[in-house]
RNA sequence: UGGGGCGUGGCCAAGCGGUAAGGCGCGGGACUUUGGCUCCCGUAUUCGGAGGUUCGAAUCCUCCCGCCCCAA
């Protein structure tokens, strides 16, 4: 177990919640290292990156670093970045599929390379701003939901292993957003009042299907938008502008809202249909990750997140074969989307997850 | 050139004498460490055109233009 002098280091994006998290270890006494990645090439035009990890934000990092005091270091990790996050993300969305590149970033970039960059330093432990909870089970770490249920990011960390849980600190995970930015006020911290992060980090301008086409031309290859009885109602531009639920940007007018019920890359159709022919109750996910040890010899009981912001309904999840489980929900859910990650909760603790099919 | 029906914003569509509903779409905002959803706000000084009746017309009358259907 870690103790007070004993070093760590801490993943910094230049906002609030990483600062304070910091800042936090240093009250406590811990030997805090600052790291921040840089995941683009700042050389290129400032137009090009999003809203984390921008030049701006490697620099507010270096302040807090400064200010209270401890080192700070910026690791090159663009490559590891561009190989994992972005390509899953452009891979995904050029197949019909949903990603979500922060979980990706979670477990192949900070708690992977990050880490074992730390190592470098020192520090044995990662700690980050993350909205969630940890403790020692009976033998093995629980990753648990944070205190504040409005800022909980249990769902996007479901993919850590054991090893890794096991060198993570989230010391923000007893608190509320309102207190984080107290603390940083009252420390006079100047991210206290920065906004939240919010959208894709990488993605400049929210464009993400632009952001697609770019690096992946083949995915704008036409198809029609069919409805539910197969009738033509029009075509697309590409299946990676399109994710189940979708409502808007269709270009079709009709005497109800319309959203997407499915992506088949068969014929690269995306039907359409009105807002029940949403609800499924049954899903399959592959790559399940049981956070807590070993998979469940039968089926479990767990109220199962269809995606970030979902309230998780209770269901029953039955592991197969090969890493894959099947979750069976009490009530029907609407839109579950392939490439989202379907998150088992027993209670506030994660029992571990897997990618929709 | 016999009969009937219809023309309202990008689309669909209410209104049938009292001063332009609603839905879709689109734009903006809120929410949000993914996308989507959801919510809020906005979106026709004007009803195919021209006259007329009326205090007042998209709504009544006349003519014209354009569609559609049935019969030839």
């Amino acid at each position: 177990m870690s103790t007070p002098s004993t070093r760590i280091a801490v993943a910094m994006s230049g906002g609030v919640d990483s600062s304070v998290a910091a800042a936090l270890l240093v009250e406590q006494g811990y030997d805090v290292v600052g790291l921040s990645m840089q995941l683009y090439d700042q050389r290129q035009a400032d137009q090009t990156f999003g809203s984390c990890c921008t030049l701006d934000d490697l620099y507010d990092a270096r302040r807090v670093a400064h200010a209270i005091g401890f080192p700070h270091y910026i690791l090159n990790l663009e490559r590891q970045f561009q190989e994992t996050v972005v390509a899953n993300f452009v891979n995904e969305y050029a197949a019909g599929r949903t990603p979500i590149p922060c979980t990706h970033c979670n477990t192949d970039v900070k708690f992977a390379t990050l880490l074992d960059r730390a190592r470098g330093f020192g520090a044995e432990q990662v700690a980050t701003g993350h909205y969630a909870r940890l403790d020692r089970g009976d033998g093995s770490w629980r990753l648990r939901r944070s205190a504040d249920p409005e800022k909980d990011q249990s769902y996007f960390l479901f993919g850590l292993t054991q090893e890794q849980l096991a060198r993570a600190r989230f010391p923000l995970g007893d608190m509320c957003k309102t207190d984080v930015r107290s603390h940083a006020r009252r420390i006079g911290l100047g991210v206290a009042e920065k906004p939240d992060s919010q959208e894709i980090c990488f993605v400049p301008d929210g464009d993400h299907a632009a952001f697609v086409a770019r690096r992946r031309p083949d995915s704008t290859e036409s198809g029609p938008i069919v409805d539910e009885q197969g009738r033509t109602l029009g075509s697309h531009g590409g299946v990676h502008r399109f994710t189940i639920g979708q409502r808007k940007g269709l270009g079709l007018s009709a005497a109800i809202p319309l959203y997407v019920t499915q992506i088949s890359m068969d014929n690269r159709s995306v039907t359409v249909g009105p807002r029940q022919a949403l609800e499924r109750s049954t899903l399959t996910a592959s790559d399940v990750n049981w956070i807590a040890g070993p998979a469940p010899s039968g089926p479990v009981r767990a109220c199962v997140q269809i995606r970030h912001r979902h309230t998780a309904a209770p269901a029953t999840v039955r592991p197969l074969d090969s890493g894959r489980a099947e979750v069976s929900f009490d009530t029907p859910q609407s839109a579950i989307t392939p490439g989202q990650a379907a998150v088992f909760y027993d209670g506030d603790a994660v029992l571990g997850g897997g990618w929709i099919d």
